[in-house]
Formats: structure tokens, sequence, C-alpha cells
DNA sequence: GCATGTCAAGTTGTG
DNA sequence: CACAACTTGACATGC
């Protein structure tokens, strides 16, 4: 294992925003393996389970590798591949893993993972993908999402991941129904999953103001997405919307958490929602300035879009 | 090798 | 009404 130096390059090794890289690489040779129930299905049970062993294994090494990198060039947080552990969850082919051949290499890959984040200050999320919908009308997909979260649970607290984040999910219609049936479930999940869950603004139905009073009845941090709050604008500005969302998390003692993106075709554009390579530094928001905040880049250049907005900024005093 | 269609799952808006 | 978009490609198949 490599000596880890922290800063490169004469740089303040930390400022007050931590940076966060979003699940993959651009340029790193870190890559994640997946698998599909399909091609699980025709095998027998014991081949189906040592395919997703090594998998769970080769996945597991390179999270090891992401963390040292992102340690080495001073960034702060990583979001974890949801399917780090390939179809847990699913009806077939799901698995527990104590089931796996490998398991006890598994654990103790997962024990030096959070040995590892834990020295270094390395802020580890999920982000279960938009199938997770609590809100839901429909039973079996409540029941869907509470099996997967569980999963997202376990996998949290092997690694030592401090936030499973997600939207709200679908309007129906009528969102004041939706987050009540979301209240309904909410209590349904385990402690651990509940004391890791956040809630996050989307673009389509769900803006800061539906989400922080949710967030505050139920005594759980909400992720600010500016992006989203941009795409889809409520009555607060985002001074106003920062605010809440910084004394959200200071109530909880916990450090903030947002998202930041640029828009691949501009503002201007009639979709400003899809996501551009890199950031531009216009687009981080004034009132996030100075503060001691986690902010995730959604940035098609991964890594090297994190490194660029970071060079970018730091030099600034408000840094 | 390389190109291409497919992958468990939900919901919404667009063409 | 089919399909892309969403945090994001990688896998499996066929040539």
């Amino acid at each position: 294992m490599q000596e880890i130096t922290v800063p490169p390059n004469g740089r303040p090794s930390r400022s007050t925003i931590r940076f966060g890289l979003c699940c993959l690489f651009a340029a790193q040779p870190i890559k994640f393996r997946q698998t599909t129930a399909q091609a699980l299905a025709p095998l027998p049970r014991e081949q189906q389970l040592e395919r997703l062993s090594a998998i769970c294994q080769h996945n597991l090494q390179q999270v090891s590798q992401a963390m040292r990198y992102l340690v080495e060039q001073g960034i702060g947080a990583f979001r974890l591949m949801s399917p780090l552990f390939p179809r847990h969850s699913q009806p077939q082919v799901g698995y527990a893993l104590a089931d796996l051949p490998e398991i006890e290499a598994i654990y103790h890959q997962c024990q030096a993972i959070r040995h590892f984040q834990g020295q270094h200050d390395l802020r580890l999320s999920l982000h279960p993908d938009q199938f997770n919908v609590l809100a839901s009308p429909h039973p079996q997909v409540v029941a869907n999402t509470l099996r997967e979260l569980e999963c997202q649970g376990e996998l949290a607290e092997l690694l030592g991941v401090e936030v499973i984040n997600i939207h709200v999910g679908g309007a129906y219609g009528d969102k004041q129904a939706a987050m009540g049936r979301l209240q309904t479930n909410f209590p349904r999940l385990s402690t651990r999953v509940r004391s890791r869950l956040t809630l996050e603004n989307d673009d389509v139905s769900y803006t800061p103001a539906d989400v922080l009073p949710l967030c505050r009845q139920l005594g759980i941090p909400f992720v600010y997405d500016v992006h989203h709050h941009r795409c889809l604008p409520d009555g607060l500005s985002c001074e106003r919307a920062t605010e809440e969302w910084l004394a959200l998390w200071q109530a909880l003692g916990r450090e903030p958490y947002g998202h930041l993106s640029s828009p691949k075709h501009g503002w201007a554009s009639a979709k400003p929602r899809p996501h551009a390579d890199y950031i531009d530094p216009a687009d981080f928001p004034d009132p996030w300035r100075g503060q001691a905040i986690t902010v995730d880049l959604e940035a098609k250049a991964k890594e090297l879009a994190v490194r660029r907005l970071m060079t970018e900024l730091m030099p600034q005093s408000a840094f």
C-alpha cells in the first residue's frame, strides 16, 4: 500500500468545503463490475454465488483503490455505486451475504474500508436508485423499496457509510398525500437505515420547500441539490434554502451534504437538466462559500471535474 | 476484437 | 402511446 501524502501540490490540505466524487472514474483505472439476474438465472445456485462473491470482492477492492486516490487528491467524500453488491435484494437470484463462499474475505475487506474511511475522515454515501419509492401507493413497490434499503443499510454498516440518500419519488397528483405515505412507511425501516437516511429535492416534483418540512418532521437531514432547485424553483431563494438546509444538519450535529452540477447545454437552453462534463465555477452558490459542508459534484468528467473545480476555487480566499 | 441490444425494479415529461 | 431521462455504464451476445 502506498504512503498517503496530503496535501498535493502544496495546496492547503482542507478547505472548509469538502468536495465529493460520485461513483465512477473517468481517467483512473478503477472499474466496477456488474451482473444481471438473467445471466445468473441459468446457473446452478453454487455457481451463482461463486460469481457474485467474485464480483463483490472485485468491487470492494476497487473501492479501496478509489479511497486511496481520493485521499491523495484531497477529495473528502465518495458516493458508492449502489449496485456494489449486485442483485443483492433481487427476488430470484438475491442472496444473504453469509451465503457467499468468500464471505470471510469480504468481511475482512469491508472492515479494512471502514477503518481507512475513519482514519482519513473520508465521507461515504449511497444513493439507491430511482426504483426506491417510499411514497408509492403500490404496496409491492414499497415492499421492494424496504427490502433494497435494508440491503443498502447492511452494506452501509459494514463499510462505514454515513448517508443513504433517496428522493421522495412520484407525486401521483397529490404531493401531500404522497409525503404522508412516506411518513407512514418510514418507521418500517430498521434503525440502521433510518439513522442514515436523507431526502433530496428533485427536478420534477419535490422542491426544497416540500422536502425541508418533511425532513424536519421525520428528524432526518435534507440533501440540497442546488442544480435541481435551479431547474425546479419554488418560493425559496438559494440563500433561504441554504439557511434551512444548514440548520437542519447542524441541529443533528452533522456536516451538511449538498449536490452541485452544471447544465450540459447552458442555463438558457430548453433543457438545462443534463449534466455537463465539468462544473462551471460560476454555478457554485455564493451562500455556500466558507461553509463547512460536503458538496458532491455530479459531472461526467468525474474525478477530473472535482480536481478542476478544487483548483479553480481553492486560491480564492473565501475558501 | 468489436459492435450492439439489454439490464429487476418507478415515475414523469416529451416526441 | 412509446420511450428517454434520472446519479451512472457494463454485461452478454453475435459477428
